[in-house]
DNA sequence: TAGTTGCTTCCATTCAGTGGAAGTTCTGGT
DNA sequence: ACCAGAACTTCCACTGAATGGAAGCAACTA
């Protein structure tokens, strides 16, 4: 969701002639907030997840109320209502970070906990049969976001992560997701411009449809030097018991400039065997 | 947490004689509820957490409305307000779930998305050299709380999984976290009385002392057949840089009588490995 | 068809949450 | 050591947001 602290001024100033009488009347500068108590707690815990990747893990109460949009005393109120529940912690130092709590919940949210536990011994032989980083992710709103990742010690750092969200038309999972969406999620999402990360990511809408008509085809996305230099990636699909795509696994292998086919076959063989773990059964749908 | 329930008077304000709806005679006393709404807010997430294991991924409004003991209009509201913000969903069903967002925020919480990312790879080799369960857990509150849990498809059947609390005396990893624990934990632990899972579960006192003792001499932790039947397991503790243990990994096994020293190495060698991530160096302590 | 259970909406009442301001503690500059 | 300033905590009078009883729906089922 947006960001934008929805802090909103009412300017008597404004021609906006709402007529509401009374009050709002000349000058009046009412810094008017309409959240709701709820929507004020949520934009404190969302203040943690706010500008994506490396920035801070741990917070202060006033980073927190700048980025809440709310006042400190408000704010530290309300921050003491989290920690005592446990949805944040207060360290000794006096900055603030997510709560246990919230991890120990987080776990336990349905869609996550099925697939990991599912998919987690399909994962772990893709990764020792490869030995590349492995890659679980599900199509959430606009992007892949990242359920699971296993990788060895040497791995090639790479910007994904649990709990990432990355996007769908430059990662290999992220592609397959979109080959098998339904046609209006496709249509909206190459409606907006689709960002360019390197010189080979693919943004041009009619030439990533053809690319997911291709992956349908192949049941199978090949991706390279697309998100990040150097490195290039297979993903294929993961379907449920009604033949839906649900999710998609991938390697991130380092780019080379040949395809190797044990590769592929052991992507392949990952995602099929999730899928029949979740109850697919090929006859269904050619 | 405070709250117990405080009374008082339910004005009469009967104007007419409106029938009481039966409840009792004149000056009824009403329980009133002194929560406030952040902690209605969180009572409505913990009703999802409520009974351990097995039951309700899914609930139905009105038995949320139970569990976390609001009336049945102010739960609507509030899961409203959860929903929109992402921390719960609604299904086709009517049925209402943990939501993604938690899940997403839950993943982020420093000490387990660190200790989870450094350790993971060490987790991976332990589990291909022994092909066994392998867990990693660490101390909060009086449980051992399970952050990583890998196994292969053949796995025996075990309680544990991804953000379960198990006992400290019944468990590999809680033997050893407590093995290690501050004085006061391990006495106030031991002040309790202890289930007896299995007729093999140590619960007395003075022998589990014996054996934390035992533990801390060995550095590692044996235990057979005191939580789950045919189960035992082999821990040892993970320490950060200030040579404190802040975690244990374990591997769980189909009973056998004979010791195998391979496994034990093997753990031991896992948990060196992430203790040695985490910053130690064995020279800061014996 | 009437009864039951479960969900949703409404709205007058009131009391919980609000946030400005004053008080307190921590930080770092000279 | 001393002070300035920032960051945090506490206080409390005021008010509009949250509350929950009740009535209205909707979906089952006996």
């Amino acid at each position: 969701m947006s960001g934008k602290p929805a802090l909103k001024r009412t300017v008597g100033a404004d021609a906006g002639g709402n007529s509401d009488a009374g009050s709002s009347a000349a000058g009046t500068i009412a810094p008017v907030d309409d959240r709701s108590v709820a929507a004020r707690l949520f934009a404190i815990l969302d203040a943690f997840a706010a500008p994506a990747g490396a920035t801070s893990r741990t917070l202060t109460l006033t980073t927190i109320a700048q980025r809440a949009g709310l006042p400190l005393s408000t704010t530290h109120r309300l921050v003491a209502e989290w920690v005592s529940w446990g949805g944040l912690s207060k360290h000794e130092n006096g900055q603030y970070s997510l709560g246990m709590k919230l991890w120990e919940l987080g776990v336990q949210t349905p869609t996550a906990r099925n697939l990991r536990t599912i998919a987690l011994p399909y994962l772990e032989d893709l990764y020792e049969t490869t030995r590349e980083h492995v890659h679980l992710a599900i199509l959430d709103g606009r992007d892949a976001l990242y359920l699971e990742k296993l990788s060895g010690h040497h791995a090639v750092r790479l910007i994904s992560r649990v709990g990432a969200r990355l996007p769908l038309h430059s990662t290999g999972v992220g592609l397959v997701l979109l080959a098998y969406a339904p046609t209006d999620v496709v249509q909206q999402y190459l409606a907006a411009s689709l960002e360019r990360f390197l010189p080979r990511t693919v943004t041009e809408p009619e030439a990533v449809r053809q690319r997911l008509a291709e992956i349908r085809l192949l049941g199978l996305a090949r991706m390279s030097e697309e998100m990040t230099a150097g490195s290039s990636s297979i993903a294929a699909p993961i379907r449920d018991r009604t033949g839906q795509v649900v999710a998609a696994v991938s390697i991130v292998t380092r780019t080379t400039d040949t395809v190797d086919p044990e590769q592929e076959r052991a992507v392949r063989l990952a995602a099929q065997g999730v899928s029949r773990a979740l109850g697919y059964r090929r006859a269904q749908q050619s």
